[in-house]
DNA sequence: CGTTTTTGACCTGCGC
DNA sequence: GCGCAGGTCAAAAACG
């Protein structure tokens, strides 16, 4: 309003815009971060719009910027689905592999969690195994990047509901390891999938972590074809599109129909 | 019509 | 003290 457009020298006025004093805490003061690392395949570039929402919650964009070192932006999401809630996240792709999706939550939610949420823990062994899977699986990265545009096109979408139950559990894996960047609580959360577009089906199965885990942690999708797409526009693609759908429906199912509207 | 996304501007913190 | 980078807000546009 008139305060932002004529912002007065006065530092009293940005008080007054941001009465929650945030603006003292905000970058200093992270409640708790969670910092989730996920990397996703080519498939997801399949629907385009709309990935499983992982954590059920509606998230939305508040704000985009380009960062420093990274050619692609990140991407500022609030949560939506309650009105004080000051949950918030940041979505950004990593500089280095593209198809690795780096979610930072901010703060946790106000409102009781999501519908449904199945319970799981990771394991200690999992997590050593995770992380030397993931290094392997880095490397593989490329080749199946390449692979998988191919098959995208030709696997089955009905195949693909059955299946991704299963890869769900065997490719998707939620590694929790704290970090110590900083005094917060941080903690990555790698999720290998190859294809994950659909873990929203109904049975809502396959995506299982410890709900407090669960409650930060969404899943972002890839839009279009990824990484060319990226490459052009240099801008993450929006994966809180799924509230619209998440409200109207129960069932999720979130158009797996949807085709890329990429121009071929 | 209501909600969400987009985009530019503004503000704050940090480093030099 | 200045400049840079990151983070947030707000108005307008787009979408369902």
């Amino acid at each position: 309003m008139d305060e932002t457009l004529s912002p007065e020298p006065d530092s009293d006025v940005s008080k007054e815009l941001r009465p929650e004093t945030q603006s003292s805490k905000r970058r200093k003061v992270a409640h708790e971060k969670t910092v989730v690392t996920v990397k996703i395949g080519a498939n997801v570039g399949k629907l385009k719009n709309e990935g499983p929402p992982f954590d059920l919650w509606s998230w939305r964009k508040y704000g985009q910027k380009p960062i420093k070192g990274s050619p692609y932006p990140r991407g500022y999401y609030r949560c939506s689905t309650s009105k004080g809630c000051s949950a918030k996240k940041q979505v950004e792709r990593s500089k280095t592999d593209a198809s690795v999706l780096i979610i930072t939550y901010t703060c946790s939610h106000n409102h009781s969690g999501p519908p449904d949420l199945n319970v799981i823990s990771t394991t200690q062994q999992e997590h050593d195994q995770k992380q030397e899977q993931e290094q392997e699986q880095e490397q593989e990265q490329e080749k199946e990047q390449e692979q998988e545009q191919e098959q995208e096109q030709e696997q089955d979408q009905k195949q693909e509901q059955e299946q991704e139950h299963r890869k769900l559990e065997e490719h998707f894996h939620y590694i929790e390891s704290p970090i110590r960047s900083s005094q917060e609580e941080e903690h990555i959360f790698i999720a290998h999938d190859t294809s994950f577009g659909f873990l929203l089906d109904e049975k809502q199965e396959p995506l299982s972590l410890s709900y407090s885990q669960l409650m930060s942690f969404s899943t972002p999708k890839l839009s279009e074809e990824n990484n060319d797409f990226f490459d052009e526009l240099e801008e993450l693609p929006t994966f809180s599109s799924f509230p619209s759908f998440m409200r109207r429906t129960n069932n999720l199912s979130f158009g797996i129909e949807r085709i890329p509207s990429v121009p071929s």
